[in-house]
RNA sequence: GGCGCGUUAUCCAAGAGGCUAGGAGCCGGUCUGCAAAACCGUUAACGUCGGUUCGAAUCCGACACGCGCCUCCA
């Protein structure tokens, strides 16, 4: 058992060996509250959520920390906007981001610090960055001069030269170099602002997180991550100002999750098409969305469409209704006791036993490389056919095959707490999506009801064709009739 | 323009030199009065052209197409 992940730095998948043996320290940068959450957001946080999971799940003892940069200028504008100030504004947005996170099951960082508590670390860098020749006040504002510090832009891999050519940056006059970036911005009149060495202000973008890691992870940690869109400038600048200041390496891995597409285009605040979390979760189980989430290696690009997103919603549902015969077959029976060897299965029990043996290690080696849960849904899906063979074909249960079933439901619990799934009971999760679903339709229940017992009536006098055309009828209004042994129910198509 | 990524069957999507990925769908079967649902089975693919190799989706090169970053972004 050896993880790998893929750093963004080298541009590598590498073996994965912490700073401390067995322990793991990982940073990710979290939102900018000054709006509700998109599902590119959605994705950052699910992401990293199984990746936390997945480390605690390998014995790390992790520190999880996630920020909230509850400063910053849309946060600012969006206050002037409203007329109100920037803390109800951050306050608001970070309740709603909790809100939303918590939907997805994302589990608890082990700290989500806020730029505004950390101003004192925030200074404290600024003046050592200043002190060694890597920053200069101009003007109330402070800067980092990028061309201090010879390994800028080794992350992203490009050079200052090429920057400027294709870039549109301002060459203000407060800047020696364009692409010099404020560390510290003196405060307008009626903008928030804390005491500095350099007069009142607020710091700019990108330090507080170097504050912040600094605080929590030291001034080397293992893991940093964040969105593929922050690698620059945000890593990019976060590297010159904690190397900068510190004089030792900043992150030995930086992960980045892909994008997340409309139409095969990136989805972003500035293409206005974006679709919020709330939005989306209107319309889909969380744990659907999750489930498209996971559906795709992290690093890919996936394409967000109802289609995919019905897609997805089919195949968990494939997941929970085996889990659901599962359970049902051992609330009846319950297992007396845990798995005992072999005796006489069928092939196709064998077979199951046999998927069964080899589900964690195959889970294992798919999140092992580069935490590929794609792969990882591939193994659980082959047990649920194998499972659900299983179940057709079995008589009546023995004690050994009890067990059998009890070890493969626990095996989907165990896999299920690493990727954040099947948290909900089987039957009730089922349960809630059929209703979801009938909140969509125009027929009242009761009506379908009555109908139902007018096309049994009609069916018990062998009148097949009133009960088919009654069966046709809500059909075509989108009700799907599921006949069985114990009657008839009903499912929204 | 510079840098980087991608192209896998009808669609979504893993895999990265020889080993059944998987899901949705199609089709066939079981069930059913007939269907549907469910379950089972089954099908098919590696952008194009060259090269390396006993063997290439997989490695190398060229080309085509698509996308991303270079400006706030997860």
């Amino acid at each position: 058992m050896a993880l790998r992940v893929y750093n963004t730095f080298t541009g590598e998948k590498e073996l994965f060996v912490p700073l401390t043996p067995g322990k793991a320290g990982m940073y990710v940068c979290g939102v900018t509250v000054y709006d509700y959450c998109h599902i590119g957001h959605a994705r950052a946080g699910v992401v990293f959520d199984i990746i936390f999971r997945y480390l605690k799940y390998a014995g790390y003892d992790v520190t999880y920390v996630r920020n909230y940069t509850d400063i910053d200028d849309k946060i600012i504008n969006r206050a002037n906007q409203e007329g109100t100030d920037y803390r109800t504004i951050a306050d608001r947005y970070i309740a709603a981001f909790d809100e939303d996170m918590a939907r997805l099951g994302l589990e608890k960082p082990t700290i989500e610090p806020k730029a505004t508590d950390h101003i004192g670390g925030i200074i404290s860098i600024i003046e050592t960055l200043i002190a060694k020749g890597h920053a200069y006040v101009s003007a109330g504002d402070v800067y980092y001069a990028v061309e201090t510090f010879p390994d800028y832009l080794k992350l992203s891999g490009r050079n200052l030269e090429e920057m400027q050519a294709g870039a549109r940056v301002e060459v203000g006059d407060k800047k020696r170099h364009p692409m010099d970036f404020a560390l510290w911005k003196g405060s307008k009149p009626g903008e928030p602002w804390w005491q500095s060495p350099w007069g009142d202000g607020r710091p700019g973008w990108h330090i507080e997180c170097s504050a912040m890691s600094m605080e929590f992870l030291g001034k080397t940690f293992d893991i940093h991550g964040g969105g593929k869109d922050l690698v620059f400038p945000h890593h990019e600048n976060e590297i010159a100002q904690s190397e900068g200041a510190n004089g030792c390496q900043f992150v030995r891995y930086w992960l980045h999750n892909g994008f997340v597409n409309i139409n095969a285009e990136k989805m972003s605040k500035s293409l206005g098409n974006f679709f919020t979390i709330r939005e989306v979760l209107k319309k889909y189980d969380p744990e659907t969305l999750r489930f498209f989430i996971l559906s795709a290696h992290y690093r890919s690009p996936i394409d967000f469409s109802d289609q995919n997103l019905d897609e997805a919603q089919s195949g968990l549902e494939r997941i929970y209704a085996c889990l659901a015969a599962l359970d049902d077959v051992l609330s009846t029976h319950p297992p007396l006791s845990e798995m005992t060897e072999a005796d006489n299965l069928s092939p196709v029990g064998q077979e199951l036993q046999e998927k069964a043996h080899q589900f964690i290690s195959r889970f294992v080696e798919s999140m092992d490389d580069d935490f590929n849960a794609a792969q990882a849904l591939g193994v659980l899906f082959e047990t649920v056919r194998a499972a659900n063979r299983f179940l057709a074909e079995m008589k009546d249960a023995t004690p050994h095959t009890l067990a059998l079933l009890a070890t493969v439901r626990q095996l989907f619990v165990e896999s299920g707490s690493v990727l954040g799934l099947f948290t909900t009971a089987p039957a009730l999760w089922l349960e809630g999506i059929k209703s979801a679903k009938a909140g969509q339709i125009e027929i009242a229940p009761e009506e379908i009801e009555r109908l139902i017992e007018e096309r049994a009536a009609a069916r018990a006098a062998k009148n097949f064709k009133r009960g088919d055309e009654i069966r046709d009828l809500l059909l075509a209004q989108g009700i799907q009739l599921l006949d069985s042994a114990q009657g008839t129910t009903w499912d929204v198509k």
